[in-house]
DNA sequence: TGACAAGTGGAGACTGTCTCCATATTTTGG
DNA sequence: CCAAAATATGGAGACAGTCTCCACTTGTCA
């Protein structure tokens, strides 16, 4: 599913200055540039642009597919050192406290996430698994409540990546985390209001 | 703010026109339909459409402004005839039926609420307020916790919001108000698990 | 090294957005 | 009731991006 074919030398080479070129403008800021104008600035033409990423979305999840990876295996890693409740939270607000510091991720997740065709959203999909897999661990674990899906944390998710850029962002994307752990925290009737270690 | 021109006659009648054929072709998934169409459609010429509507996201919150002010007043009332945190939680619920049974709403929010100039997001505002409300008369009522703000939770509603089209959206966006309902409420040492009135 | 496969690039077709202004309609005041 | 002034109309066409197509170049393999 990932890589079929072996791309010849000057096809990968282009590809690589495509996305090179890609991550430090959207490094920069600069998401909205004429499609045609950044083949131009990688240094290829339109058509090599096309062939290589049909769609912007194409070519902001190659550019945030590392990042993104790099995230999930984050993920697996506190998964396996840490309480699975614990894991939950630690990762959730990485997260968002990488979010906070590369926009551009988070302008790609909620475009991924919004995406219908679905086909592309492969990296947004890589996300839903991990989170999908701490929750059940910590279900399992009985610290948390079974009756909430791991959708329901993603859609909190994909409304802290849409408003990447509120004036607000940090303190409220700290809030939507907030809310969901201690929604998710399962009310223990042996528990009064000993704060989480 | 709302209306400071007596705007001509037929000036009303076409802009009326306008909103008239966007409901319908909204509430029928049209979305997407090309502007300049558009304005054929509702048999007006595209510069007059322009002229009433510079954005499809003017048009769009002109479509659904009642609406939208509807819902707000709904808050009011919940708010003067319940305690603080059962309003707000009937308040959101209702909210939440309410999108899932009107998409267009939900597309054009989520729009609104992502827009970065601010201006003409006055209905995304208004929502915004209204929460704020809820939540504040919650946190004086002791009721619910004062450490997370109305940003918090007006982002997991974006979150639903652009989550409109999803396969299970009903269930997770179910999820999210439960999240968000069950992590506002204050833990109080004095209730062991009684579920609320 | 030749021949075939793979990849390139950029001109230009195409699609949708939006402006502009000569013309038409409404309002106003006498 | 009738100008004149103010207001609004509409749609042709300028414009800005997107994306395709294919004659040509480059790489690969035996």
């Amino acid at each position: 599913m990932t890589d079929a074919k072996p791309l010849r030398a000057d096809a990968r080479r282009n590809r690589d200055a495509l996305i090179a070129k890609a991550r430090e403008l959207f490094a920069d800021g600069r998401f909205d540039l004429r499609f045609d104008d950044f083949a131009k600035l990688a240094g290829v033409g339109t058509g090599t642009l096309y062939r290589h990423f049909p769609t912007r979305e194409a070519l902001a999840e190659a550019v945030y597919r590392e990042e993104l990876a790099a995230l999930c295996d984050r993920a697996r890693e506190l998964q396996a050192t840490l309480p699975a409740d614990e894991a939950l939270e630690s990762f959730l607000r990485g997260l968002v406290a990488h979010l906070h510091s590369h926009e551009g991720l988070a302008r790609t997740l909620a475009t991924l996430m919004a995406t219908r065709s679905g086909a592309l959203a492969e990296g947004a999909q890589a996300l839903g698994e991990v989170i999908t897999d701490l929750l059940t661990a910590a279900v399992t674990a009985g610290t948390i409540r079974a009756d909430v899906g791991a959708g329901a944390v993603m859609m909190a998710v994909q409304g802290i990546c849409a408003a990447y850029d509120h004036p607000t962002y940090q303190a409220d994307a700290d809030g939507v985390i907030t809310l969901v752990l201690a929604g998710l925290r399962r009310p223990r009737a042996d528990i009064s209001h000993a704060p989480p270690a």
